[in-house]
DNA sequence: TTTTCGACCAATACCGCTTTTCGGTCGAAA
DNA sequence: TTTCGACCGAAAAGCGGTATTGGTCGAAAA
């Protein structure tokens, strides 16, 4: 029951990546797993549905990467770097293996962003603990925790953005380790 | 010659930001400056060609304006804050200006963003002074002047993108300052 | 020589229409 | 509990013909 579910997901996954969304149909996805296509609606009430279960098992993957990437490290500035360029290096494979999709990007964009929201909203509660770590343990000087994560989110969203341009020839680590160079240290004199 | 010329990037820029660039057609403009299509065409050589003068000039002003904002402060700090607030101030006002053009934002956005390099490129040239400047005068502490005016325009285009994202209620001075709080100081505790 | 414009062209948008496709439902059978 | 064929409504795709639109050209003003 949960195998034959968990088919679906994992052919429905290969069909998103190579057709896009829009292009794979439902009688396409019950094909492969060799089903009526009405019984793929009894494991899944949408077409919808299936790409939100697909995205939410990809994250959990990158999320277990992450914090995989964390723990083998151990000070704070460590572990923020190990998360961003973690993060930033799985992204561009995504997007390789996605290359349909991300034609598409554009379209079911706000689609695709409401379904990762858990992920951005889990991404800026690590960050703002991982920052408190930092300040407990007087490598960090920050006092509002909050703002800072959310900036640092909206700078590695810039990465990201400049990631999804320039496309080729881009160094996902080097890129990171630049900006996290300018987080953690700042440009000021003292 | 010069002014007839003129006279139709106005009526042009006019029509734009009313209709949108797709549905504002040459004969549209044309009959708004009093003249026929040909004639136009006598001035420009295409509708893009107009576009590209249109955002050209806007670029002009707006590079004026930042300079403007830079000059009334003096310490390398306050002018790279008056840059960058009143870049995304002026930012958040075309986006009002321009709403009809920025629904076609995603449609033609490679081509509005290859009209914008010069910009860009200006831009990091600007930035690259007023780091160079602050490290002359002591205030700034940056070896590699070049890598970090590159994250620092990352990090305002990560700003960028959440002003489109969030549209209403956000306040460019604020996000701005905050980020530029995080960009002079840097979280590092020394 | 500079400027203007009507006539014209090819590509594409639009329109009313029909047909097909697609996401999704339902009831019956296995 | 699971599978599926038959079916539905809405939206997409196809289609032939017409209108619009970006752009050209050569002739006529100025």
């Amino acid at each position: 029951m949960d195998d034959k579910k968990q088919r679906i997901i994992e052919i429905a996954e290969q069909l998103f990546a190579q057709y896009g969304f829009l292009k794979t149909t439902m009688e396409d996805i019950a094909k492969k797993v060799h089903m009526g296509k009405s019984s793929v609606y009894y494991y899944f009430k949408s077409k919808d549905d299936i790409f939100v279960e697909v995205i939410r098992q990809d994250t959990l993957v990158f999320q277990k990467k992450l914090i995989d990437a964390v723990n083998i490290t151990s000070t704070p500035e460590d572990k923020i770097r190990a998360y961003v360029t973690t993060r930033m290096t799985h992204l561009q494979d995504l997007s390789k293996f996605y290359s349909t999709l991300t034609d598409e990007y554009l379209d079911h964009y706000l689609f695709v962003e409401e379904v990762r929201k858990d992920f951005y909203d889990n991404e800026n509660i690590v960050l703002k603990k991982l920052l408190e770590e930092g300040v407990k343990q007087n490598s960090f000087d920050v006092d509002d925790v909050v703002t800072i994560s959310r900036m640092i989110s909206i700078a590695i969203k810039g990465l990201e953005f400049s990631l999804f341009v320039e496309a080729k020839d881009y160094d996902p680590v080097k890129e990171s380790n630049e900006m996290l160079d300018l987080i953690f240290n700042g440009i000021a004199n003292r």
